[in-house]
Parts: C-alpha cells; sequence; structure tokens
DNA sequence: TCAAAGGGTCACATTGATGTGAAGGTCAAG
DNA sequence: CTTGACCTTCACATCAATGTGACCCTTTGA
C-alpha cells in the first residue's frame, strides 16, 4: 500500500509516516516510480511505534525495541544479540517497568478519585443519567 | 526546604522545578527573602510528576490529574469536581489505561525476547558468568 | 568585611515530535 | 491534454520540556 493508505489505517500524518522512516523505525519498498511501499505488517507496527511514543519513549529507544516486538514466531533471532544490545534491552525493560508502575499507580487513583466522587453524588440521579458514561476500568487484566 | 534541598533529593534540576511552578504543577510557599519555601512532601510529589512526565503526560494534563493523586485520606474532595473536570478525568483515565497496555505488551514482548535469548545461550556460560546480571520483571504485580 | 554558596529573575538555545507549505513528478479519469 | 489526487523532497515553524548563562541579591562563615 501506498503512504495515503497507511495514513489514514493508522490515523498517522503522512508526514509522521516519513519522519519514522527518517529514524529507522520503518523502512519500506519502494515502487518504480519512486513512491513508498509498505506492505499489510506495517499498520500494526506503526500503531505500535505511536503508542511507544505516546508512552514517552523516544523513536531511538524505539528503533533498539522493534527487534524484539516482533518475534511472533518463537524462531530463531535473525541477528543474535550483541552482549550490549542485551544490556540495553534490561536496561530498557526496567525503565518501562518503573513506567508502568507509575501509571498504574496514577490510573488506580484516578479510578479511586471518580469512584468516591460518584459515591458522594446523589445515587439517584447518578443511576438516572450515569450509566452512559459509566467509566470502565479493570485492576485485573494488567 | 529551599529549592537546592528539594533538588537534590528528588535528582531534579533547579530550574525544571521552577518550570513545575510556571506551569502550576507545584505551589510553593515563600521565605520572608523571597525564597521558595517546600514542604516535605513535595519530594513525593515531584518524583510523581516527573514519572508521568517520562510516561508521556504534558504538564497540561498532569496539572488535571494531582488533585485525584492527593486524595490520601479518603476525605471528602475540597474542590467539588465540575462535570467537565469529571469527564476529563475519565477520558485521561482511559488513555492511561492504553498507554499501560501498550507498555505491558511491549514489556513483556521484551521479556521474552530476552529470556528466550538467554536459553538458547550456551547454558554453561550463563550459569557462570549470569548469576550477576539477571533481569528481574515481575508479570505478577502490576 | 569579604568570599562562597545558594537564591531570584530573565532570556535565549536546544532537542524531539510535529505542523505546514512550496515546488515539482506520476497517474487515472474526463 | 488537462485536471485533480496522490506522491516526492526540502525547509522552515511550532510546542513542550529542558539546558545554560547573565546578572543581581541574601545568608553564612572565616
Amino acid at each position: 500500500m501506498r503512504i495515503g493508505e497507511l495514513a489514514d489505517r493508522t490515523g498517522t500524518p503522512r508526514r509522521l509516516l516519513r519522519y519514522y522512516e527518517e529514524q529507522g523505525l520503518i523502512v519500506p519498498g519502494r515502487s518504480p516510480n519512486g513512491y513508498r511501499d509498505y506492505h499489510e505488517g506495517y499498520v500494526d507496527r506503526v500503531l505500535q511505534i505511536r503508542g511507544l511514543l505516546d508512552s514517552g519513549l523516544p523513536t531511538r529507544v524505539i528503533k533498539q525495541l522493534l527487534p524484539c516486538l516482533h518475534s511472533k514466531p518463537r524462531a530463531i533471532h535473525i541477528t543474535d544479540p550483541t552482549p550490549e544490545t542485551i544490556a540495553t534491552l534490561e536496561r530498557e525493560l526496567e525503565r518501562i517497568s518503573e513506567r508502568i508502575q507509575c501509571l498504574v499507580r496514577s490510573r488506580d487513583a484516578i479510578a479511586d478519585y471518580l469512584e468516591t466522587t460518584r459515591r458522594s453524588q446523589q445515587p439517584a440521579a447518578v443511576a438516572a443519567a450515569g450509566s452512559g458514561a459509566t467509566a470502565r476500568y479493570e485492576t485485573a487484566g494488567v
């Protein structure tokens, strides 16, 4: 597919798709006429990149993580990682875990807050008007 | 305490403490001489702010979340939130949950990758040299 | 009393992720 | 053959979070 379709399907401006490529996060092929050519897998890939970017990881780090994030088949890892790569991954694993903890704490605090607020509100009105705006957060599924 | 001590205790440059104040995230008192005066609670507060910033939340959003993140005592919430505030919080709750999911997926993928790599490595050498660099990640505690 | 350490404001620089527009090539449809 | 939609590169602009330095004041200790 060409850049426009990928942009539509991922909700990502073309500009950014080119930027991600410039940063080495994606490496599309080229049609004879010079147009970028993306295969199907880039949809998920781009969504994952955006998710990580939103979560505060810089492109530089995401680039290092990407090889791990695509060993879908438990196959042999093509590029056998160097010890430095492994060390980097371990550091990032730790940092990501910290971020998760921080976000989880905040999520739970917000959820508690909303829950408490909701309780202390007049329950009748809530029952009448609230069912459409009910927050759904699971403490379980993480 | 003054800004220098807070900076030391949180590992945060003074410049940024002033910046967070400028953004309304913290509101220190002032000594008679004009120096900023922080109470003990700001240590945790600043750490939390930094954690959220690292996790990709902009100061604008953090500012809105802070009221929830400090209802330590299940007390009455001083400023009873407006419906708009609640709606904002619910949206943010959702976005934070998405980030968590994204990070958790990545964390697990990296952990798997490391685990697999470690297994496929010559186990003898690993047993000999690896015990000091063992990655510790818990899928449980989240 | 003087120096050093720390505090204050102001302001400009930088970096990473983006927005936006100019100038031009490709291609399908009318 | 022309128009419009899509693509290309290049380049400058923006925004938030930071770095950094200038310049001056306050406190403390030798």
